[in-house]
DNA sequence: CCGCCAATTGCAAATGATTTGCAATTGAGG
DNA sequence: CCTCAATTGCAAATCATTTGCAATTGGCGG
């Protein structure tokens, strides 16, 4: 179970409070590292340990934040897994398609190729978005 | 103008029919070459050429098949565009955050990337999303 | 330990995108 | 032209996400 200290710390810094419910939500982001919807959170949250509502609140903030990254599948529904503080924000990630579990991969290798890709089409702050899908292991 | 010929030849392959609706639809992809939501769709319509529930089924039928690919730009609305068939559906794009025009990008540099990622992870059937996004030189 | 006050929450209602049921309409082959 | 499955329009239903607001709560100062 984490002291949740250093999430205390970073949501004072910007004047945000370490309440009952962003406590519980970080704690299951931090169980179950792999992308969840709004509802799986909920779910999977102590009975009444926040409103569903306040789920979306609590995420949007994270968001905003840069503590927590959306995943897009296509289905309708944002997904949201925590950052891994160590790479400044930018990572890829292998994520399954069946059961969403997750990888991260290593170092990414598009950045020198954005740099190609701003100066031929005269772009400007050209940034990227790369993911992986596969089958992991446990669902083949 | 196109003619929708193709179109047809491929639609009467999973015996569909090629509609008053759907050539509408279509034309409107074929001239906008850039992501638009079914709503940006349905206004770019000729006065009633078709509803909006007509917009959401057919743009799904051409997902389906194939001809058309999603963008999720992570503010809750999908957007649609032609894909290329010279990529045999498999491409990058470069697109706009401000005004969602969009830029193709040469050849895929990840699918190299991609089999090692497979083999490491232990993943199956590994495949990748790559988007690129910036500010294009009208916007600027 | 107490009180204050802005930040936060729960709840219910509002939004907005997307989907669906169904009866009426329409392609396209014969 | 006739037939019939595919398709459409329309209205109502879903589903995810957002929002208004009064009540509650964290955390700082005293």
């Amino acid at each position: 179970m984490s002291d949740c200290v250093g999430w205390h710390e970073r949501l004072h810094r910007e004047s945000r409070r370490m309440t009952g419910p962003r406590r519980a939500i970080l704690q299951v982001l931090e169980k179950e590292r792999r992308p969840l919807s709004n509802q799986e959170i909920h779910q999977q949250l102590p009975r009444g340990a926040s409103d569903l509502a306040t789920v979306y609140r609590s995420i949007q903030l994270l968001e905003r934040m840069g503590a927590v990254k959306r995943f897009q599948f296509g289905d309708g529904v944002a997904r949201f897994a925590l950052v891994d503080e160590r790479h400044q924000g930018h990572q890829h990630h292998l994520v399954c398609t069946r059961c969403a579990s997750m990888v991260e991969i290593g170092d990414c290798v598009v950045r020198e190729l954005e740099r190609r890709v701003a100066m031929q089409s005269k772009f400007k702050a050209v940034t990227h978005r790369l993911e992986f899908f596969g089958i992991c292991p446990a669902c083949q």
